[in-house]
DNA sequence: AAGTTTTGTTACAGTTTTGTCAACAATCCT
DNA sequence: AGGATTGTTGACAAAACTGTAACAAAACTT
């Protein structure tokens, strides 16, 4: 498999230096850049042969949503953001001016490189095929974040979507409530089981008729049906 | 056997406690360590089990960032930093050195085993197949706890299915109905025998006509033939 | 700042699961 | 055969699990 090259856009030396160093001690081509506008030019100029974009929300010239809303403007390339704080950052903002994946900082090296190579990975498997998931009635485009149950939209909460992302994405799979945490809420969250057992509640009240596709597996967890 | 093995590396011994205290509560077995040439020796003699290092920054004899590139040059376990100061040297530092993890001081412990879980489970993510075990017409799908009989799913309870997997896993041999209350109810469980056989019939009801895979062992337990 | 949506938590009722018991059946032993 | 031991099965109450509604806090919109 041939190197994928990786542009990384922060204005922070160090974290620069740091990303660039994990990134090729994982086999990836680096490119650089320190702001928004020299970053737009790099990509400008050599967009072809660029594969991933990790950009920072914070830098100087221009943010990275405009950075970001920019290379769009060019290119499908996946783009992961960077974001600081939690606090400022809005992950259906990010979505919506069409950022792919968000990390939070600090930056874990080997979560990044996971999630990375997610993306190459799913690139590789069906370049042609659109992100939309679909199963009888069910359509989820990931890319929009619309689902649609019978070609009616549904709108979805952020919990609502990922956690039906999450259940999907694992299909024919039972996942426990603890791992749904995990997975939805994060590691480091600590709130009730029951929590899950009401989100799922409210999504089979949105997916009408299709709720029957999520199962409840008794004493396991749930289980979303292919 | 499924247990991971932890080098916890503090010079302060309550820390050393609390986190050893904890680690084990939670299942993992703890190698302790109280200064870095001691740890890079403990390392060196016994690596291959050694599943992941807690590291604290500040240690006499080696610093953490000493002995977490030691360890780098002999393995990719992964190694989790614990860091009093908050300030971006210490990060930087660390990707440059190649820790996984940070964690900054104070600790709290759920949150860190959390995040140990986590990587757990990302890395045996990579090497897990999703393993059907199929006899002549009984087939136990372990990642979507589906269980057929003749090709038509069988919904078992969870105690039915854990009492299944148990004995298919030791399949041929003969196990008694205090090891089967050991593993299936836990060690901590001291309620009576019979218990066994009551799920063992309710078992073989659900397997219908599949029943005989069950054999009673007179005398001595249950038996699944493969 | 007020109103709306999303989210986390709790409470409770309906259902399933579970443990225990006791009667009954089968097997073993002398 | 007869008694003793062991296994099976049905009944039932206790415990556990889940879905749902209600409510309050938090986040987001306008």
């Amino acid at each position: 498999m041939d190197n994928k090259t990786i542009l990384v856009v922060d204005d922070e030396l160090k974290i620069r230096i740091l990303l660039k160093d994990f990134l090729i001690r994982e086999g990836f081509n680096v490119i650089e850049s320190s702001d928004g506008r020299h970053a737009l030019e790099t990509f400008q100029s050599s967009h072809k042969s660029i594969d991933l974009v990790l950009l920072d929300v914070m830098l100087p010239e221009y943010d990275g949503w405009t950075v970001c809303r920019e290379i769009r403007k060019l290119s499908d390339v996946p783009i992961i953001m960077l974001t600081a704080r939690s606090d400022d950052f809005d992950e259906v903002h990010g979505f919506e001016i069409g950022a792919d994946d968000y990390v939070k900082k600090p930056i874990r090296p080997t979560a990044l490189v996971a999630r990375i190579n997610a993306f190459f990975r799913r690139m590789d498997k069906g370049n042609q095929e659109s992100k939309v998931l679909s199963f009888d009635g069910l359509e989820i485009d990931d890319s929009s974040h619309v689902v649609k149950v019978n070609n009616k939209e549904v709108v979805l909460s952020p919990k609502e979507y990922v956690l039906l992302l999450i259940l999907v994405e694992s299909k024919g799979q039972t996942i426990s409530r603890e791992q749904l945490l995990n997975r939805v809420w994060g590691y480091d969250y600590f709130g009730g089981l029951r929590t899950v057992d009401t989100h799922i509640n409210r999504l089979r009240i949105k997916l009408g008729e299709k709720d029957y596709l999520i199962t409840t597996i008794r004493g396991f967890g749930y289980r979303f049906e292919g």
